[in-house]
DNA sequence: GTTTAGCACTCTCAGCTTTAGAGTGCTAAA
DNA sequence: TTTAGCACTCTAAAGCTGAGAGTGCTAAAC
């Protein structure tokens, strides 16, 4: 952390102006430009002086002897850690947003898909969310069995969201079709308007104890059935949508640069990063550069954030952009997205 | 069409090895080269002569006065109309594509998505796919209607493929529940094992005729939902995959090009150009260069074969890569993959 | 009539030099 | 502690140059 010099913290300042510069120009800045746009009382001499103590602290770096000043990622960190304001929307962004939303129809993964391309509009950097993890709130509606080719049983499951999910499985030994129909209505009739949790818990257990006496093949079929339902609490499908709006940073005009972000983006590197547990208590998730801890995006920042149903979190969404970013604007833009989004998607499962 | 020359025809054995040549190198072909490359025996300047013919034909240009030459988009038709061998796969490259489908599961959408996958793998540019549409082999199997907020009704149609669609509409009147489930279970009992044919044809219309009797609410909402079922046969979804092999190429090392493409097909130009009607009854469809109509892609080209149910054709498939391009290989391979997938999904459906 | 050798000409590309100017770090004075 | 002044560094753009790749033309050869 920065030592505030007495009389004032114009250390940061200077290293908040510098960041802030070089965010939207994209250019090193030097001790004049400095002094000259953000109006500072001192002399270019001094603000170079405290430059230096800034670059030997590790904030800032030069990318070559005698150009200005560039921000390290240590740098960004402080600077979104502790320097950041929050910025309010306009109320035509606010707009935009509900426009995107007013005209939605009531399918999940439509309104999520929707939504990666509303995020890469809204901040022209790359938008991406994946379809919510029912948790306790996805309520079981209806269960249709299809049989397939050969043993093969195609699973298709409905959730009173209207989001629906398929699976084929493949039975050791052959069920009977009469065997699968009366399955499937005993499982329809028993498990409408359950959710995952007392399926899981309640229902599956009680059936072990009560049914153990079924053919062994019917018994085994219904479990398997009643593990693909629970399976879906887990799965997950992450959106990605603006490949386009990357390509217009400077720092992408390195075509290798931007293939070997592609490249990790197909690589499921994104599954990766959602997967792991969010530490933070602030609601958005940033890493920054290095912190991605992928070397084919490290010239990335990755701002995610929770959205949720009925107050639980149910899955992420976010955006991808150059390490130079907007961050505030970014940020408002996607806590107002992701506060919407959660909002639809509450009303969406009262039905 | 280029006349052949008495003794032979070397100015199209010239065309073809100058194409041949620069599709493989990137690079402007000189007459020196032509000779030394190809063993022909003829001397540069013979060829120099023969190059200002085509060039004055239009086959080939040069980039400035002093370099060699290269292909034209007429000078591409001409290759690919009339000088492509069938280049025959190599069973490595067969069993890749097998291999690639055996591990396929039984979800229509899977497996496009798949395909899409497997043709940029296979040939290093960007593969696209597009849902099948059921024209008469579609099947329906099962219904199922969701009430919703307010007069919201979520369609969902099953069919015996195991593809499924849904649908959200809203009716002017509100319809019971009651009525509802009456509907849904009216119409699974009817259209059970229809196909789209015969829905619209026998079903609809005989439907129009002897119920009119019913109640208006409950009659406009039945034919409101054999419309929706009805337009499913319309509708498509085009994947897109392999962003990341195009940038490869130098033609795209232009990051303004490379974004142009992207833009393109970001904004539904794939999903217009395969609602043309495909003329050609060779199989393959190409565009080259200009050809594709969009300049944002003039500098791409563009193949598409359709894959078939029972050997109707329900859907396209195919790869955009620049203008430069291995033509003959990839229409093996376009060709063996929508056997492949043409196989698949006709056993597919095959109960 | 066709083919070819020969040659002058054109154009690009890579490498080099030059120059302007942006920006620094250091020093010494305020 | 701050600042003016200045020498120094480095980049980026512009201009220059020579090599070489390739052409088109011409006149002779087949």
């Amino acid at each position: 952390m920065i030592k505030k010099t007495v009389g004032g913290n114009r250390e940061v300042d200077i290293l908040k102006a510098a960041i802030y510069s070089y965010i939207n120009t994209a250019k090193p800045i030097a001790s004049q430009k400095l002094v000259k746009t953000y109006k500072l009382n001192i002399s270019s001499a001094t603000v170079r002086n405290i430059l230096v103590k800034l670059e030997k602290q590790g904030y800032l770096t030069q990318p070559h002897t005698s150009a200005g000043r560039i921000p390290t990622d240590k740098g960004y960190r402080f600077y979104v850690n502790f320097l950041l304001k929050t910025e309010l929307l306009t109320n035509e962004e606010k707009n935009f947003i509900d426009d995107a939303y007013s005209s939605v129809n009531y399918d999940i993964e439509s309104i999520i898909e929707e939504t990666t391309k509303l995020l890469s509009l809204i901040t022209s950097y790359m938008g991406f969310a994946e379809l919510p993890r029912f948790h306790d709130s996805g309520t079981f509606k209806h269960l249709e069995l299809i049989v397939l080719q050969g043993h093969r049983i195609m699973i298709i499951i409905i959730m009173r969201s209207g989001d629906m999910k398929k699976k084929v499985v493949c039975f050791r030994d052959e069920v009977s079709s009469a065997d699968l129909q009366r399955i499937c209505a005993f499982l329809n009739e028993n498990l409408e308007g359950l959710d995952f949790t007392h399926i899981r818990s309640d229902f599956r257990e009680i059936f072990k104890e009560k049914y153990s006496y079924l053919d062994e093949t019917v018994y085994s079929c219904v479990i398997v059935i009643l593990d693909v339902i629970l399976s879906f609490e887990e799965e997950k499908k992450v959106f990605i949508d603006g490949y386009e709006y990357l390509m217009q940073y400077p720092e992408f005009s390195d075509i290798n640069k931007a293939q070997a972000m592609f490249r990790a983006l197909n690589t499921g590197y994104l599954s990766r990063i959602l997967n792991m547990p969010i530490d933070s208590n602030k609601g958005i998730k940033v890493l920054i550069g290095r912190e991605t801890a992928d070397s084919d995006i490290e010239d990335c920042s990755l701002l995610t954030i929770r959205y949720s149903l009925f107050g639980s979190p149910m899955g992420s969404l976010g955006i991808i952009g150059p390490r130079r970013m907007t961050y505030s604007r970014v940020i408002s833009k996607l806590n107002y997205t992701a506060a919407k989004l959660s909002d639809i998607m509450t009303k969406l499962l009262l039905e």
